[in-house]
This record gives C-alpha cells, structure tokens and sequence, in this order.
DNA sequence: CGTGTAAGGAATTCTGACACG
DNA sequence: CGTGTAAGGAATTCTGACACG
C-alpha cells in the first residue's frame, strides 16, 4: 500500500510550486495539526503526493471560510467512518471463516 | 499516463537518502546523459522515483564494471525496441480499424 | 574514466517573534 | 485566527576545477 503516492520526498519549496500555498500557510497546516510531514535528518520537512492532494482540498476549505479546527474535526470524522468500515470487513471476514471451521 | 512515478519533484539530497549515491556520482550520470532531471527555476535539479529507479540500475551495472558509454548504449537499444513494438501496435490498430471500413 | 574534495556564492529552510485584523 | 514579513543561522545546491588512477 505504500507506494510513490505515500512517500514523503516532496521539499517544501515544491510543494508550494505545486500546490500555490505559501510555505506560511504550509507550516501553519502542519501546526494545527491537520498534515504531518517526516523530516530528514537536519530538520527539512519531507511531503508526499497524498499530503499535496490533501493541502489543496484544505486550501479548497480555507477558500469556504472554514477553519483549521473545523477542517480537523471533518478529518477526524471521515477517520473514524474510514476505520469502521475496516473493522466492519475485518468482522467479515473472521466470521466467514469461523464458519468454515 | 504522467502519474506519480513520473513527477519531477525530489531534489539531489533526497535522491541520495534513497539511493545512497553520492551527489557527485548523481550530476556525473547526468553529464554523461544518462538521466534528466527537471530543474526549478532557480537551477535546483528535481528527480522522479523512475528516475530513482534507474539510478538504481545504474549503480548496479557501474558495480558490475560497465562503463557509462556502455550502459548509455544498452539504455538506448532498449528504448528503440520499445519504439519498435509500439509502433508495430499502432500498426495492428490502424490495420484492424482499416478493415472495417 | 569515474569519483572525491575544497571553494565560493546563491538559494533554501528553519524557528521564534511581531504585526494586523 | 490565519497569514505576512524581517531576522539570523544553518544546511543545501550549484558550478568549475584540481586530484588520482
């Protein structure tokens, strides 16, 4: 599952070509805790193609008006569906083979 | 076609984290024409994971004792028999779509 | 030929802070 | 709250060159 998509390779200073957002408002992201970057060793901060799809629906938030803590809580919502659908198919999954047996 | 793989995006000190080159060796495979990197507009040098992935096979081959010229020359071959069989697929396609009329 | 290294300069990134609204 | 900006320092990257083998 971790493929190109998930690898944090991406300097900030592309990410801002990439994305528009000022590495201001990229920092800030990271602060109120809504992305979370690796780092190299010295301190750089190292993103990847999934966070850059995630700052630009963020920024598509901020564009709305909405703020970062509002933003946080959505995250956090669509997370927690996201996890129960997993263990929902993880249930499955037990209970076919239980059956089996 | 253009995903993730092919985005120009890592610059030399991450390629070397990946792959353990030294950037010296990473700007002389370069010079020999061996790989091309994007640059910023600043001149800042950016790399895609194919690109990774062929220094990778690089390395391998200047371990195994082949020289720059030599694996310049096997890397050509092969993309003229990619060449060759799309453009023998184009050909199919074309004769295929020709006969219907 | 392939790679290391020291050199000097330019551009990048980082953090903490002040400003404004 | 969200973002800009100036500040100072540290780390990065670049090029051209000399060294060695």
């Amino acid at each position: 599952m971790a493929s190109y998509k998930d690898k944090k390779v991406i300097t900030i200073g592309i990410v801002n070509e990439l994305t528009g957002l000022s590495e201001r408002k990229i920092r800030y992201y990271e602060e109120r805790g809504l992305i979370f970057p690796d780092r190299t060793k010295r301190g750089t901060r190292k993103y990847s193609f999934a966070d850059i799809e995630l700052l630009m629906k963020i920024a598509d938030k901020r564009e709305e008006g909405v703020q970062t803590s509002e933003i946080k809580k959505d995250m956090m919502r669509e997370k927690r569906k996201k996890d129960l659908r997993e263990e929902m198919l993880r249930g499955q999954i037990n209970a076919h083979f239980n059956r089996q047996k």
